[in-house]
DNA sequence: CGTCGGTCGTAC
DNA sequence: GACGTACGACCGACGT
């Protein structure tokens, strides 16, 4: 077939309506819904692809009535108003394919199966073979030895071409009485009346019977079966009019012009630019321009004088882009190997500092090349634009230079624009605001530039660096217009800094309490495994779920209470033996022998590893643009999970200490996301009790128990601080019942109880997740966006989530922003004052400082009064401190 | 031998 | 099916 010259014309209208269905809930970050317009996209993609037609034009109906409507004031009157969220896009439909080069081919007044049909036929004449690709039964009537029909087919499964005998196995008369039946039928979709009664079997059997419509109807009388011959009487001029609806023409007022159709090229850049704007990442990829160098001319420099100059010409022209070449990853035991500097976009220069020896040239000193750079990158007048400037501040602060104008990072800024996002990096961030696709830096700037070539380090650097002026101005605008700009500028690059000063200090760790602690786990899990193997019947691994499930559940036979989310495999969780407990010994071993294995290998045994030689302490990394809603995250390790609810657990905090002369100082918000709660929903009851200083969770047991309720105090007091805190969450009834312990019913009315004691908190979750719906965003006290467009997916589950995150991220998230704002200004006041101690951690509503003994008073009085005046809000704020030698002491 | 998804468990 | 945000250990399937 297609050896053959053949001309492919696509229903336009049909496959897109077909594409609209297939995908529900796609839209774009803005709310833009977009499932058609890419199925249509995939569709025409695989058509390309694997019918590689040389000439090929498409047909949409166009709006208007045509002459159907005319002739039956009724047709297609059942069908709604094209959808809303169809109709606009409409619009890129048709830049799409403009896009793909296809030509479009309508005639006002006639739909696109009739312009299809007549233009095949005069293909046919022309000497041509027709493939029509439509999923419209309509269609079949044309088939013949020169046209045929392909239907593509849902995504996985096959297409369907229809020649001559398959359109009589599927309608079982040849093509030219396809139209016969379909008039007896009719067609639903397009308010086709045919003939009531008759089905697509009786049709089918009629025609066959008599030969056309006209003869059934003529010798209705003779039709045995009553149903068809009363309704054939009945309904002779609907199946006469029917015929005249569903037969195409082929004499609309258009002439081929197969010049037209020839296939040109897709255009790519316009592909690009659209499907970047409709956010089809792959194939935003897949229509990338070509890798480019970025065309970065850059120059190495190694010479005193020619660094002198270019700093001096540099220094006063406002920025310049910086990117640090390092040896490892982690910035603590990195050393820097090289770095760039882009003082206009596209020109960068690259100063090595450690250049493989074989290729060095006369290489400037680390000490005379950080002393004629300190002036620029020390200059408070000259905004550093980078990809990782936390990263740069702890490189340069270890090679001895502050630097002070850290002013623009092209991830943060990205974070803020879309803290959803899984990850990006420079590369994407320079296709989505640049339109360009970078030569791959293959991660050697992430670290490990071990090994690099010369010029392998200055051309990913010096590009890099390019890349991080050229961003800026793109991305700051978007940051204006998005509303982010302001926080961008006054909370994540300043806490930039913040950050990069915790990570440089780290917090000391005793190794030899970690060693101890290691030597007794070892001896109790051994322990725990004779005895959990000899109950068993046998050895196992017990590490292994899959082991354990089936020696509880096959070989003991046991009964899972619970189900995994994903495999629907029977669940060992904890939750689950916690049950079991109650009817065997085993259960109860896994556990105890689990929870000691835990913290002997994510803790005890990790943290020991993690000390850096050189500075005897640990640095996690903390990371800015990882939590969807503003917190921040820390790894290598994740000092933000060091247990703290069991005794044992809590020992490992005791490992955490202060330096010699030095004390820890704890200090912590006192229900922060609560009192944000208050403040936000501005609930009196909730403001109130804060604004007294009322203890919130007794507080809410007298309002939603009454002073009649049989329970303890202090069993209501429990019930209600989950309760509060369930609420955050989005929790529902039958998870809150699980976690307190009562029923369903209970549950479901101690939420009822809460709502009806704090109504204007139910109002504020409404009046939130009404919002975001309409937004498709949710923002924090401070202007923090976060982008849901879940909140319109069709599928229940998915939009439910959605809205419970909308529900807790603007508490959650201004909770971030209270603490963020508070690490700035400790940091600054710490600073202007002079003091040494120094922040070591955050844990999302604590900090932790190290203090020089004599600087302790009146650093927990200084840290005191910034964290709770970190933002006036309608509640007071109010954090606790302490101090003490360790880590577990303060808490 | 590395990658990745699944399960489980720790924190706030 | 049912609780928001993280990180990470371990297992086991899968691909090179």
């Amino acid at each position: 077939m297609a050896r053959e010259k053949t001309v492919y014309f696509i229903d336009g209208s049909a496959q897109l309506h077909r594409a609209y269905f297939a995908i529900r809930g796609l839209a774009t970050t803005r709310g833009l819904p977009t499932g058609a317009a890419y199925g249509f996209t995939t569709m025409l993609r695989k058509l390309y692809q694997d019918e590689q037609p040389q000439w090929c034009g498409i047909s949409f109906d166009l709006a208007g009535p045509t002459f159907r409507h005319q002739e039956y004031g009724e047709y297609k009157a059942t069908r709604r108003r094209m959808e809303d969220d169809l109709a606009v896009q409409l619009p890129y439909v048709r830049r799409i394919c403009e896009a793909f080069g296809l030509p479009m081919l309508e005639v006002p007044g006639f739909e696109a199966d009739d312009v299809i049909a007549t233009l095949a036929r005069q293909a046919v004449e022309a000497g041509y073979k027709v493939v029509v690709v439509t999923g419209d039964k309509d269609f079949l009537q044309l088939v013949s030895d020169d046209i045929l029909v392909l239907n593509p087919g849902r995504e996985g499964s096959g297409a369907t071409l229809y020649d001559r005998r398959t359109v009589e196995e599927k309608f079982g008369v040849p093509p030219p009485k396809v139209v016969d039946v379909l008039a007896l039928v009719g067609d639903a979709v397009d308010n086709v009346p045919g003939v009531a009664g008759i089905g697509e079997k009786g049709a089918r059997d009629l025609v066959r019977e008599y030969g056309s419509l006209e003869a059934v109807l003529d010798n209705a009388d003779s039709i045995k079966r009553p149903a068809y011959r009363e309704g054939l009487k009945a309904h002779r001029e609907e199946a006469v009019l029917s015929k005249r609806l569903v037969t195409l023409r082929t004499d609309v007022p258009i002439t081929i012009d197969l010049a037209r159709l020839e296939r040109g090229e897709p255009n790519r850049a316009l592909a690009h630019s659209l499907f970047t704007e409709l956010e089809f990442v792959n194939l935003v990829r897949e229509f990338a321009p070509e890798p480019t160098a970025t065309g970065t001319v850059h120059e190495l420099i190694v010479e005193e004088a020619d660094l002198a100059r270019f700093v001096e010409q540099t220094r006063g022209t406002g920025a310049v882009g910086l990117s640090l070449l390092r040896s490892t990853r982690e910035p603590m035991r990195a050393r820097v190997v090289g770095l760039a500097l882009s003082p206009e976009a596209g020109r960068a220069v690259y100063v090595p500092f450690d250049p493989a020896p074989l290729e060095a040239p006369a290489v400037l000193s680390r000490e005379r090349a950080r002393e004629i750079l300190r002036p620029l990158l020390e200059d408070p007048g000259t905004t550093l634009q980078s990809g990782r400037a936390k990263v740069d501040r702890i490189l340069l602060g270890r090679l001895g230079i502050a630097p002070a104008g850290l002013g623009f990072d092209a991830l943060v800024a990205s974070y803020l624009l879309n803290p959803g996002r899984r990850t990006s990096s420079m590369e994407d961030l320079a296709l989505e605001f640049l339109g360009e696709r970078p030569k791959p830096m293959a991660g050697i700037l992430e670290g490990g530039a071990e090994g690099i070539s010369l010029s392998g380090a200055a051309h990913a650097s010096a590009q890099e660096a390019d890349l991080a002026r050229r961003l800026a101005g793109p991305m700051t605008a978007r940051l204006r217009e998005e509303g982010l700009l302001e926080i961008f500028e006054t909370m994540e690059m300043p806490l930039v800094e913040v950050l990069a000063d915790m990570e440089r200090a780290g917090v000391k760790v005793n190794r030899e309490i970690l060693y101890e602690m290691s030597r007794d786990m070892e001896k109790q899990i051994a322990e725990l495994t004779r005895q959990i193997h000899s109950l068993a019947g046998g050895e196992f691994n017990i590490n292994s779920p899959l082991q354990l499930r089936d020696v509880l559940f096959a070989r003991l036979g046991m009964r899972s209470a619970k189900k995994t989310a994903k495999t629907r495999a029977a669940s060992t969780a904890e939750e689950v033996l916690e049950e079991l407990a109650a009817e065997h010994e085993l259960p109860r071993k896994i556990l105890d022998y689990r929870a000691v294995q835990k913290l002997k290998s994510t803790y005890v045994d990790a943290l020991p590893g993690l000390v850096n030689p050189e500075t005897g302490r640990i640095h996690a990394s903390f990371n800015q643009t990882v939590a969807a809603t503003g917190r921040l995250s820390t790894a290598d390790p994740n000092l933000q999970n060091i247990p703290i609810r069991t005794p044992e657990g809590r020992r490992i905090r005791e490992a955490f200490v202060a330096e010699r002369g030095c004390l820890l100082l704890s200090a912590d918000y006192s229900q922060i996301e609560l009192r944000v709660l208050a403040h936000l929903s501005k609930d009196q009851t909730l403001i109130d009790t804060f604004r007294r200083g009322e203890d919130v969770h007794d507080r809410t047991a007298r309002e939603v128990f009454g002073p009649l309720s049989a329970l303890p105090a202090d069993e209501q007091r429990r019930v209600s601080k989950m309760v509060n805190y369930a609420l955050l969450y989005g929790k529902s009834a039958f998870t809150l019942a699980r976690d307190i312990g009562v029923s369903k019913t209970q549950a479901a009315e101690f939420i009822e109880a809460y709502f009806a004691r704090y109504p204007s908190v139910r109002r504020f979750i409404d009046d939130t997740i009404a919002r975001a719906r309409e937004t498709g965003t949710v923002r924090t006290l401070l202007g923090r966006l976060r982008r849901l467009p879940d909140l319109r997916s069709p599928n229940f589950q998915i939009r439910a989530e959605a809205e419970r995150q909308a529900m807790n991220t603007p508490v959650q998230g201004s909770a971030a922003d209270l603490i963020k704002k508070a690490m700035i200004d400790l940091h600054r006041e710490i600073r202007s004052r002079g003091l040494r101690a120094r922040l070591i951690l955050q844990i999302h509503d604590e900090l932790l400082l190290e203090v020089p003994e004599e600087e302790a008073e009146p650093a927990r009085e200084l840290v005191r009064r910034v964290m709770e005046g970190a933002l006036a809000l309608d509640v007071p704020l109010v954090a606790d401190a302490r101090l003490g030698a360790t880590w577990a002491e303060v808490h």
